[in-house]
DNA sequence: GTGTTTATCGTCAGGCAGACGACTATGATC
DNA sequence: GATCATAGTCGTCTGCCTGACGATAAACAC
């Protein structure tokens, strides 16, 4: 095995970000227009290449707080406030992913409340959160009737793959409530998990089980009535992170 | 966002392979000794660097092949003979991981039946299965009582990380079959259960859990008493890849 | 044959999830 | 202010799965 790295073809390395969150009861993705060639005026994740003194997590954490100001959470400082959840999720590499040189993205996945509005340094005009199945769709028209094309570069493959790991892991882990803001009510975090998996959850059931999960929430003792009906427990993250036994996704 | 990717600095790509094994009861790892600097003669993970037209998959691939002679299955060919469970891993990229310039590795997981011997590019002296809790214990002393140094670079976290995603891979997949031979018992797979999770499995659960579970092993018709003790049937991997229910790891 | 080893089948109790009834506490509407 | 709609919370019941463990079966060693 020879193993002289300067003998070896320059690659180029970015990070790219698959960002989710939940609005209006639907799971959506961040998505940011190209304003150069290739794919000039295509919608893409957000990325950007990593600096050489720069660590992969940190590269994520920079583009994350360019495109949405959201800071990430720091893991070894549970139950923070106002941030977003952040883990490495799949690195692609394809020889021709991007037309003009070998780059390898590392993509992460980023978990954020529903914010007030995306910025992409501050030109909000070129950034949208668009459900993550019309950002999936191959052409086509979106919900407002404008033509769709597909996300560039093999960013639909990417953003496919981050939701796929948001689905499963919100099934044995409490992160679900990186989708809530830092007070919520059960009631909120099902319509969380509704969104996410996309189906209807038993309100009951699904009460017993996160309360009856230790760890997993604590109350506030505050009360809301924001979603109307009966007032509801405000509750916190509690510090568990993995659940035992899982939620179960319902059978489709 | 700036994009032109010849303004930014280069970095090396390699692939580095956790190949993980069950040998007498005990989840081995391979490793290979090093010979040229940096950490000459101390022992690595097998990998290599990504050349200008392969896939990082490909990559990947190639490395086992070359290391190991397993070839990698193919995703899409499933029940096939003979080869190796090989999937992406994660990726890890300190700028100060390797101390001669920016090495961006991506590693990658592959799960192997007991093979006869390792070999190196042909050297075996220079390639070994070890249990990975000696090949993770940081200096101390071997089994056969030699000094054991750490892994070279970062790789005994990214063996700690394969492992740990191996023993939680079992549980809710079909996984553990990649470690047996074609055809195999209830009771071998029961081994390969408890030497990745290291602890002890009731034998009559585990039978009634596995041969309950569809798609997960089908019965090949042949029976074998190379266990010892009365003949067992002989079982193929099924087309099911994930359990549903889980596999339960027992508690700590 | 006796003992040992491994495989396989059965039984039973406890825990958890799905289905769903019942009640409570708000705001909205007439 | 009565009624209604909405959302939250507590219980009950049933079925399934798991863990603990007894019992039987079929090979080999002596």
């Amino acid at each position: 095995m020879s193993y002289d790295p300067s003998a070896y073809p320059p690659f180029a390395v970015t990070v790219d970000l698959v960002v989710l969150t939940v609005r209006r009861h639907a799971l959506c993705g961040l998505a940011v227009r190209r304003g150069e060639p290739p794919f000039q005026g295509r919608w893409a994740l957000p990325g950007g290449f990593v600096r050489a003194d720069e660590d992969l997590a940190q590269a994520a954490a920079r583009e994350l707080a360019e495109e949405t100001g959201l800071r990430a959470h720091d893991p070894a400082v549970p139950a923070q406030d106002n941030g977003a959840h952040l883990e490495q999720l799949a690195t692609y590499g394809d020889p021709k992913r991007d037309p003009r040189m070998r780059v390898v993205s590392v993509a992460h996945l980023a978990l954020a409340p529903d914010l007030p509005a995306p910025r992409a340094g501050g030109d909000a005009s070129n950034a949208r959160w668009a459900p993550v199945e019309e950002l999936l769709q191959q052409g086509g028209f979106g919900r407002d009737g404008d033509p769709v094309a597909p996300l560039a570069f093999d960013h639909a493959q990417i953003l496919s793959d981050g939701v796929e790991r948001a689905r499963s892991k919100i099934e044995y882990s409490s992160l679900a409530t990186a989708f809530c803001p830092t007070e919520f009510t059960v009631g909120e975090l099902r319509r969380v998990y509704e969104a996410v998996w996309g189906v209807a959850l038993d309100p009951r059931n699904f009460h017993r089980k996160v309360t009856g999960t230790p760890g997993f929430l604590v109350p506030t003792g505050g009360t809301t009535t924001r979603q109307g009906g009966r007032p509801a427990q405000l509750f916190r993250a509690g510090g568990a992170t993995l659940l035992n036994p899982p939620m179960l996704r319902p059978e489709v």
